[in-house]
DNA sequence: GTCTTTCGTCAGTTGACGCTAACGTTCGTC
DNA sequence: GACGAACGTTAGCGTCAACTGACGAAAGAC
């Protein structure tokens, strides 16, 4: 908390659940694996062979994605069946939603600043 | 494009750039510096300030976010200013729309199928 | 109790990524 | 033309993350 966090969001406790999320996003599989159990639940061992890598990286990415409140896990006997969670997202949600709605903002503001420098004219409306 | 592209996207353009995105969006740091010209238009100088990190550390940054098309560059002399391009979310945005979507009916289905086993009914209205 | 199935976890290796330091480039000034 | 300022780029290094193979744990079948 010094002169370094630059950036610093409104809930800090928010920022840690988006970062995991979307570290968790970053991997092109772990996208696919969750793209697999949004439209059904399934078993781990299904999961991995829609993939060509082993079972052992599939339970990884399954672990990396469940640690970021991303999926879902049920048992069935020895199973564990997948299935997207749509509140993990929602932090995501509000980050784009908010970095949406502050760079519109300000493009525009920066447009209306530019056309008051270039058309010349009176700025008594800025400020 | 074999049996190994289990979820594959509509569009694989937008995947792509949607994997950029998503890569520069996961480092910490980088959100940050978003943040940072989402508010303003900064030159990387200004920008390389408000961390404490090299300037070199930054230009990189500032390299991919721009090759993700999240960042606008601006010449001005020697300077190079950045703001935030609310249009390199918008990728993001429907990815996230679909999944939200997608998880969310799909986890509305399987609470009915799960109540038609547990109420043990007729399932007439199912199908 | 024993065996099989299903799945998670633990070392070990390899590739990718972020950081620093040094150098090159472009622009403005004198 | 020479100099300084503002940035980008490259090479090298350390670290983290993804993958594989081997092992362990839990649940059902016999």
């Amino acid at each position: 908390m010094s002169d370094d966090d630059a950036g610093s969001a409104a809930d800090p406790g928010a920022e840690l659940a988006t970062d995991e999320a979307l570290r968790a996003l970053a991997e092109p599989r772990r996208r696919a694996i969750l793209r697999l159990v949004a439209h059904e639940e399934l078993p781990a061992g299904q999961i991995a062979e829609a993939f060509d890598v082993t079972r052992t990286a599939v339970s990884q990415h399954l672990s990396v994605l469940r640690n970021a409140g991303l999926l879902h896990e049920r048992r069935d006997g020895t199973r564990r069946l997948y299935r997207a969670r749509p509140e993990g997202l929602a932090g995501l949600q509000a980050f784009l939603d908010q970095m949406w709605a502050t760079s519109l903002h300000t493009a525009a503001r920066l447009v209306e600043a530019e056309r008051g420098i270039t058309e010349h004219d009176d700025v008594t409306a800025a400020g």
